[in-house]
RNA sequence: GGGGGAAUUCCCGAGUGGCCAAAGGGGACAGACUGUAAAUCUGCUGGCAAUGCCUUCGGUGGUUCGAAUCCACCUUCCCCCA
């Protein structure tokens, strides 16, 4: 089976310029091919993701990926599927982000021996003049075309600007300049950028005459129709400090029962034969599907040992057993006391589990909180310093844990 | 360039002088039920030293005993005409 047959069984494609023609390259190794991330945060999310797996899928069936950081591209934000316009970025911010995006990229795929490039559009964009760009490429594009895309559909009602009318320009610009430049001859992204890659193959062949190729991968949607890696707080970062393995973990092994087998065949490496089996499972056995989802996650992005303490955390807090070591833990100095007593609502605060006293009051009056296990009910319960030295396990909820412990 | 309309809490959206911390819905959070699922039902959703007090209806001033609500100017957005 060719990487191509490999990517359709795991639902991956969604749109492709001409199935034969890149079935074979891709197969044999022949693609050049360019995934572009826009720098608009400090992280990676799980978005990225499916595009880095597509990358390194690719990799290892011999073709050559570019990461392109749209370091010049983020200048103007991409309108594609928006209903609101971007919030403009500093070129300070930008040049911070593609930094913080080339390093977890690196940990990702392999970039020695030519075997992947890494490249920033702002190297190209930034230099560009608008007259010659007018005379040079907008010249090949039809206004009444962009119009009709797909992707501004749902802009129609709140307004679009020139400037984010652009991006389109931008991006097939980007093709057409590492087509020539870098022997890149396939476009690979979400789906929601078909419109925006389609306009570079355009470019390229009124330009050149010549033939490149563009595959879209289908959005991680859950089963409503939205996209996934996306929580309350935010994205669901790939950078430990915006989202702790742990919670990582936990973010995949609570998905809904609808999708695990989706995330399962889009997200990991796991072969396929194995996942077809799992595809048997129901009830109340998806619970172990999604404990492997969750840990295959969390071990390609943090690393095995981030992904054994994640599991043996999520083992002790829900199943009674396991070491509880690795629970996240808040660290409490004297100066967090009040004549050597805490509050419970300021503890709840102080670990995070709640945002602000009111929510904490909140929970406690709707019995939501637990203290080594115990049933809080009176927002007026305070812990002295000896039981804080031995940690107090705090709940909120039923999945939310902080362990507080007095230091010195 | 001319004319018309809009901005309300996480989101949508009601409110057009006091009864407004602001209807209703969505989402989020908590409780019950469960499998760390879904569905359902219930509660809850500005902040605080909490039967009270403080801050909030795009911004700045003004009218008034009292302004989300009226007036002036500003900002942003939408629609129509050019």
């Amino acid at each position: 089976m060719g990487v191509y047959e490999e990517l359709t069984a795991r639902g991956l494609i969604a749109q492709v310029t001409d199935e034969e023609q890149i079935r074979d390259m891709v197969n044999n190794g022949r693609a050049t091919f360019y995934i572009g991330f826009d720098c608009t945060a400090d992280s990676l999310h799980v978005g990225h993701f499916m595009a880095l797996c597509l990358m390194k899928r690719l990799q290892m069936a011999g073709n050559k990926p570019i990461a392109l950081i749209g370091g010049g591209t983020t200048m103007i934000g991409d309108p594609s599927g928006r209903t609101d316009m971007r919030k403009m970025l500093t070129r300070e911010d930008i040049d911070h982000n593609a930094e913080c995006f080339r390093k977890q990229m690196e940990k990702f795929i392999d970039f020695g021996d030519g075997k992947a490039i890494m490249l920033n559009n702002a190297d190209w964009l930034m230099e560009l003049n608008y007259i010659e760009l007018l005379r040079e490429v907008g010249a090949c594009f039809s206004v009444n075309n962009m119009l009709r895309a797909e992707c501004y559909k749902q802009r129609w009602e709140r307004g679009l600007s020139f400037f984010e009318f652009n991006y389109m320009i931008m991006q097939a610009y980007d093709f057409y300049y590492m087509f020539q430049h870098n022997g890149c001859n396939m476009q690979f992204g979400g789906n929601d950028q078909w419109s925006n890659m389609l306009a570079g193959t355009e470019l390229i062949r009124k330009k050149l005459g010549k033939d490149a190729h563009a595959m879209t991968i289908n959005l991680l949607l859950n089963s409503e129709g939205k996209k996934m890696g996306k929580t309350a707080s935010g994205a669901v970062w790939l950078d430990p400090n915006k989202t702790s393995p742990y919670d990582f973990y936990q973010y995949w092994r609570n998905v809904d029962d609808g999708d695990v087998l989706k995330c399962i065949r889009m997200l990991t490496f796991l072969p396929l034969e194995q996942i077809d089996e799992m595809d048997k499972w129901e009830g109340s056995d998806l619970n172990k599907a999604k404990e492997i989802l969750a840990y295959e996650l969390t071990s390609m992005i943090h690393g095995k040992d981030e992904a054994d303490k994640a599991k043996a955390s999520a083992k002790s807090l829900f199943g009674g057993s396991g070491d509880s070591e690795h629970i996240p833990t808040t660290e409490l100095s004297f100066e967090d006391l009040t004549d050597g007593k805490i509050g419970i609502l300021n503890l709840l605060v102080k670990t995070g589990l709640c945002t602000n006293n009111s929510d904490a009051r909140r929970n406690v009056q709707q019995g939501g909180i637990t203290a080594n296990e115990e049933k809080v009910t009176d927002v007026h319960k305070e812990f002295g310093e000896d039981e804080l030295k031995a940690g107090v396990m705090l709940r909120r909820g039923k999945k939310n844990y902080n362990k507080a412990v007095l230091k010195g």
